[in-house]
DNA sequence: ACCTGAACACCGTTCAAGT
DNA sequence: ACCTGAACACCGTTCAAGT
């Protein structure tokens, strides 16, 4: 647990011995990093305003400073989700800069589903619920929309190649992406039982169909 | 809202004038319908215990004599919700008997999405969580084969006729699956979007290079 | 500006009873 | 057998205050 930085405690309460409470960091990056951490072994639904305040050390009433309602740290959390699987996606497109577009598009699957396996709750925050419904989480958007992109950029270049079929991509985008989301997401519920060291040939076999099916003929 | 049938009401308690919330029907029936009706128009969320049997018209105590716990009578919801993907299953093949297996497959993929999108909170209570952890469900898992037999059975014709590439069936219905599950639940938490109108040609796009690879070439 | 404390209206679940 | 009622330990959120 993460101790509470002692930087700036007012000298008054400092003297009266009290005020213990006061974070006085950045609480709001505190709060958002100690519901990760609470969720990294467990269920998303152990995100309560009242445990993560606990864990940080504050009054529950001064989560509301920083964060409109418990739907709004749950934003921040996916969104923060959504940084750490946008750096995954990259890695694994920079790993396989010369191979050929269909084994990119392979890396990138099995990357995708790794990163929703070994962050389980994580991602069901990312795609459980509708977070954003009222619009109200717009940088939460914007992430989204580079994961997206660093997809279409694949597409794209392997119709660009000339490799795969000269579709809309906005249609093979979301064909892949069902097909990675729904794997991961079938996974994490267990209507599909994958052991997670044969993980990567099990993500190529579900993906193959959909690769063969981009192929130009 | 359905009245409680007035059947069998101990001649005492009828004679006091109370125990007017005595249920004395199918009460686990009466249960399950109440939490279905309750999320026709909502979120999965508003199942509740305590509203569930309000709305039934008993004390919240009760559903315990039926239901072990919440979860319990969600599996119940979640079982009942499959029974019901496969009838709509079903139908679609029903339908289009005389089809190409490539078009009983997207006949297949269109009923499967529209079901999600139809049923959106009961989809997300079969779907969202595990239920199952500790195996305490066994008919919930004999209704989810149903609906992968469905499945199963189209792969396999379309292969015993020459159609589709003889890969292990396992890979191939899970696939599709993925590929049908992720389409309407990227559909449902707003990823996707899409009017429920076009809804099947849509699908039918998103499915088509996953149809098109399943083609012996 | 930032945090607290008490209060409110909800939960699921347990225990001990009523008919 | 079936249902109730009070109690417990939790929630998110609001209001009014403290420093």
């Amino acid at each position: 647990m993460p101790r509470r930085p002692a930087r700036t405690l007012p000298d008054q309460a400092r003297a009266k011995g009290r005020r213990e409470t006061y974070h006085h960091g950045d609480l709001q990056r505190a709060l958002i990093s100690a519901a990760i951490e609470l969720i990294s072994q467990g269920n998303p639904e152990q995100i309560t305003l009242r445990e993560v305040s606990r864990r940080v050390g504050v009054n529950h009433r001064a989560v509301y400073r920083h964060f409109a309602d418990l739907t709004a740290l749950l934003a921040a959390v996916a969104e923060e989700g959504y940084r750490q699987l946008v750096d995954a996606l990259r890695e694994a497109v920079l790993g396989h800069r010369v191979s050929a577009p269909q084994r990119r598009l392979e890396a990138l699957a099995c990357a995708y589903i790794a990163f929703a396996l070994d962050h389980q709750a994580h991602y069901r925050i990312m795609f459980g619920r509708r977070l954003n419904e009222d619009g109200r989480f717009p940088v939460l958007e914007e992430v989204v929309k580079e994961a997206w992109a660093l997809l279409d950029a694949e597409i794209a270049s392997g119709i660009e190649r000339g490799t795969f079929v000269a579709r809309p991509r906005r249609e093979l985008v979301f064909s892949f992406w069902s097909l990675a989301h729904g794997f991961a997401s079938l996974a994490l519920v267990r209507r599909i039982r994958v052991k997670r060291a044969l993980l990567d040939p099990y993500a190529r076999q579900i993906v193959a169909p959909f690769v063969a099916g981009l192929r130009v003929r």
